[in-house]
DNA sequence: GCCTAAACTGTGGTCAGACCACAGGAGGAT
DNA sequence: ATCCTCCTGTGGTCTGACCACAGTTTAGGC
């Protein structure tokens, strides 16, 4: 017996479950392209908005990505792009206050100690890594500094390997985004701020090479708390060891 | 300069961002309600299609719940709900193949030994806790326990006090709840295996209470990655210490 | 005057049809 | 062989209509 809260019987929701089964069995994978609207509404007898209305749920969930025009190309294709879909619902819970920013930032603590802990117990690639720290010594503009920032944490966690640890600091990153850039407005020195962020982010990824996983995760910490201390944000020094 | 890949005017987007920016205003905030997909149609200048899609999306992420009927509680009600949007997306992201079944237990992983170390180190209220693991001495359906334990977990992640570790704790486990149900018929002795994750919980919250940090997280560790073993399901052995 | 039941209003949910812009393929003209 | 035009099918949007539903109002009976 399902909760007495149940749905009843919403047709878009129907649609959802339909192509979600088709996902499971596989019969339509990552680069398949999904029946056309008309023969989707036809198929499973409903109107085409119901149609529409599910496949947009699925569009930013970063299921699939629609395309205007006729080819391979054209029409609702499977993509499993999990990063815009987490930003996006990150962002909208953040507000409407669902989720506290100190939340989102405390999360963010917990993943990117996790990733340069694994980074630094086992074999890594970091050139990539390298490159987004020599380009950073470049630009000086606030918001390039922090988008470059954004790719290097991204890039960290890309390198554990995990999909799911990536998507999720993504969202978390993106969510508080405008928060973050605010932030640095608060910032009396930019200059030297960027100069001890730059330096920290090189600390950090040294102490990954060397495999000096707890220095590694207590150089995060601080690096991230310091940040938001610096710019007036929210402390978030919960949930961490 | 956006990206070069970027939407060209979607209209539905627009909706959402005029609602997003409602959000962030203040102007709306949980428990209020949004204006009929009708004015909002008539105020923006758009298709009530185009509104309803924009809702859609809010609905699935959590942010509204939508009522038919008149009255103080029908139409969209902002509340925000972040679970079952990332229960959600998780899920589908799981059917789609974006997310391997190994990194979603892994970041499981992450959060639930986070959970643990942060509630051994400071003070928590464990009476919700107790409650449910005195529950589950009762039951002994597979479905029933395995729901038992979703909501223990849960609780433990509640009790740290981190909104988003605790939604994505529950999408997290949401999202593979199926295949944690399939892996149930695997084991030979259910009985055992009950008794001896009743007794792992016990150890955890013991150790939890007792402040006892670092084997508590070790204790989760070992009680997740336990579990998945002995069902045949991914060793989910990455990303931690 | 009070209570009950019917009618009313406004809500989301769904469908049908229409039109548009767009991208590619089919076909003929050069 | 090349280029150009027309055609087809796609998603994107709007309009109008109808339904089920839940409150609110009103009319009716007592």
């Amino acid at each position: 017996m399902p909760a007495p809260g149940d749905a009843p019987a919403r047709t878009w929701r129907a649609v959802l479950q339909h192509v979600e089964q088709r996902l499971l069995d596989g019969a339509v994978g990552p680069g398949d392209r999904l029946p056309s609207e008309r023969d989707l509404a036809a198929e499973l007898g409903v109107g085409r908005s119901s149609v529409r209305e599910a496949l947009r749920v699925l569009e930013v969930m970063g299921l699939i990505r629609t395309s205007t025009g006729s080819g391979p190309q054209a029409g609702a294709i499977v993509i499993a792009a999990p990063g815009g879909g987490l930003s996006a619902l990150l962002r909208l819970q953040v507000a409407a206050h669902g989720f506290p920013i100190a939340d989102v930032v405390g999360t963010r603590l917990i993943l990117e100690q996790a990733v340069v802990t694994a980074l630094a117990a086992g074999e890594c690639d970091t050139t990539a890594v390298h490159r987004i720290l020599d380009a950073m010594d470049e630009h000086l503009d606030p918001a390039d500094f922090l988008a470059l920032d954004a790719q290097l944490h991204l890039a960290l966690a890309e390198a554990s390997g995990n999909a799911v640890v990536a998507a999720m600091m993504t969202g978390l990153r993106d969510s508080i985004e405008s928060y973050v850039l605010a932030g640095s407005d608060r910032v009396q020195d930019w200059q030297g701020m960027a100069d001890r962020l730059r330096a920290e982010h090189r600390d950090i990824v040294r102490a990954i090479e060397e495999g000096r996983a707890e220095a590694a995760a207590a150089l995060v910490r601080d690096h991230i708390t310091g940040y938001y201390a610096a710019t007036g944000l929210a402390d978030a020094d919960q949930t961490t060891h």
